[in-house]
Parts: C-alpha cells; structure tokens; sequence
DNA sequence: CCATAATACCTAAGGACTTAGCAATTGCTA
DNA sequence: TAGCAATTGCTAAGTCCTTAGGTATTATGG
C-alpha cells in the first residue's frame, strides 16, 4: 500500500536519518488529497460549463436563500479569497448573465448580487451531481470514519491557523 | 465548536432539506485545511527567500541524495505539475543560482538539475525550520491520530483519482 | 533500417489569483 | 459635528499555473 508519499519519506530517511520526518505523511498527504478531491469536482462542474470559483459563487449565493442575494465582500470572506478575486469572478458570471450586481439601498458603498433565472437554474442543475461527486469520493469511509476525519481536518486547520 | 464549514451546513440543511449535504462536511473541511496549511508553511518559507515551488524543487534534489542531480521530468511528477511549470520553476532557480542545468550524457533530449552549493546550503537551513513549522501544526495530535489521518487521506485521495 | 510515434524540454499565451492603489461612502471619536 | 479612519468595490500589474505548440532526440515496428 506504499504511495507516493511513502516513497518521499523513505528518501528523507535515507537522505537524513536522524530528522523526525513523521509529520510530512499527514501533510504531504493532505494536499494531494486536496489536489485528487480539487481535479475530480472540476469534471463535474465542466459538465455544466463551470469551474469551481463559479460553482462556488453560484452555490454560496443559492444557499443564503431567497432573495438570493449578497454582498461580495460575503463572498470574498465565505470563499477565503480577495474582494479583488470577487470581482473578477462577477465579471465573468455577469457577462454571462448567470448574476447580476445592483446598488445596496442600505449602503451607498456597497453592491448585492443576486442569481438571475438562468443562475438560479443552473446552479440548482448542477448541485445535485456535484453532490453526488462527493459521495462518491467519501463513500468508502464508514460513518464513524467519515465523523472522525471532519473532527480531525478540523483540529489541523485549527492548528495551522494561528499565524498570518 | 461550530465553524465555517458547520455555518455551510446549517444554510444547505434551511434551503434544501431533503439533500445529504454531509459529504460536504469533509471536503470542505479537507479543502480549508489544506488552504491554511499552505498560508502557514509560506510564512516560514518566506523567512528564507522562497516559496512553496521553490522549497519544493530544493527539497526534492536534496531528498534524492548525492549527487543532488535529478531531471526536469521527474520534478514534475514529484511535484504533480506540468513540465512547463518546472521549466519556469528552473528559470528562476538558476537566475538565483541556487541550481544549474546540464546536458544528461545519457538522453541526447535530456537534461539535468543540480544543487548549487548554495542552493545545498539554503536548502539545509530551511529544511529544519519548515519540519518545526510542520511539527507544530500536527502537534495537537496523538500518535494514533496522526496514524489514522494519514490513512483516511490516502483512502480518499484514492477514491478521487479514478477519473481524470 | 527507416518512418512514425513517443519522450524531453522549452517558450508563448491565457486564466485566476494576489497585492497595490484609487474613489466613494460610512463610522467613530475628540 | 468635523475630520480621520475604516469599509466597500473596483482596476492594474505581477505571479504562477495551465494548455498549445515547437524543436530535438530516442524508441519502435513493419
């Protein structure tokens, strides 16, 4: 059952044998993971014409509920990335139509975006075999293992999160 | 203990009641955690004048043991990117002069990446901090833990690789 | 043995992010 | 309440990845 990671920290103990090299199996790990989880969703997402910032922006949007409608600095805090990043993604997804941006009564500085129809109904089209994507990729883990695994990703990201 | 990924739920579990939102409970937590792992490791990479791609091409020759002298080809499937990227990665490695390209004697179309002595000596001092940085991060853990995350994220880096 | 396929490596172009910086509005405080 | 600070949202420029495509060399099979 040796992996890819397995190998590398053979070549470490080999290389360095007094260095305790233990903490790069979970950390080498976890980003390949992401990286295998990351590639197997755009698949599913390019079924629709989609890429994974456009899901997301989409997906954020129909699961705040209705009206369907929220400011991109939400956005930008619930997708971990730059207002900057927001903006662009809303460029594209409102050149498409998929969204459309109008002023925030309540602020003058700020915008609301909303799901147009045709957001709205492609986003509702896709979630449920991008569900089904993830499923799949978590299927082989029993219930305990699954509840266990989110507990421990949890503590890590906890972990890693102190400095910025 | 509610976090991020928690609020995600509770919005899917309002809009959309009838859907099994739980896988979503693990890749998005898989994600996250793999984000901020990423943004911490960078801090201790900065401290050195480098970043993830370029850590990673130094630790890769100085894992391989002397002569520290690996090809462009096999950066790139150690590293899970394009040989293009590696060809950019190499660029501004020797503009540094912490590697240099030579002709491999025995492939004509082949060439072949080494460790400068100061690329060795860069890679040698950082390689210490990152492990501690690395350490910390899976610290909270214990060794039964750490043990079966590891095995959790090869299972499920398996069930995501079967399509491409 | 030689034409074709495969491999190795690179540059060019394009995409999505980042940081920097700008303009407008709102919030706080002295 | 006036003024400074913080917030919002955007574009511009730079970075690093990708794919596309080109050149050179090696491997293969008819």
């Amino acid at each position: 059952m040796a992996d890819h990671v397995d190998r590398i920290l053979e070549q470490w103990k080999a290389e360095k044998p007094d260095l305790d090299v233990s903490p790069m199996a979970i950390i080498g790990r976890l980003s390949r993971a992401a990286l295998a989880v990351d590639a197997r969703l755009a698949n599913t997402f390019a079924r629709y014409g989609l890429d994974a910032s456009s899901f997301d922006v989409l997906a954020t949007l129909l699961r705040s509920g209705a009206p369907y409608r929220i400011s991109p600095v939400e956005l930008a805090r619930d997708a971990m990335i730059s207002t900057s990043a927001v903006a662009q993604r809303l460029n594209k997804l409102e050149a498409r139509g998929l969204v459309s941006r109008q002023a925030n009564p309540d602020d003058g500085r700020g915008t609301l975006v909303a799901l147009t129809a045709a957001g709205r109904k492609l986003i509702e089209t896709a979630l449920l075999p991008h569900l089904e994507t993830e499923r799949a990729i978590t299927a082989s883990l029993t219930v305990e293992e699954k509840t266990l695994l989110a507990a421990l990703l949890q503590r890590i990201n906890d972990a890693a999160r102190p400095l910025k």
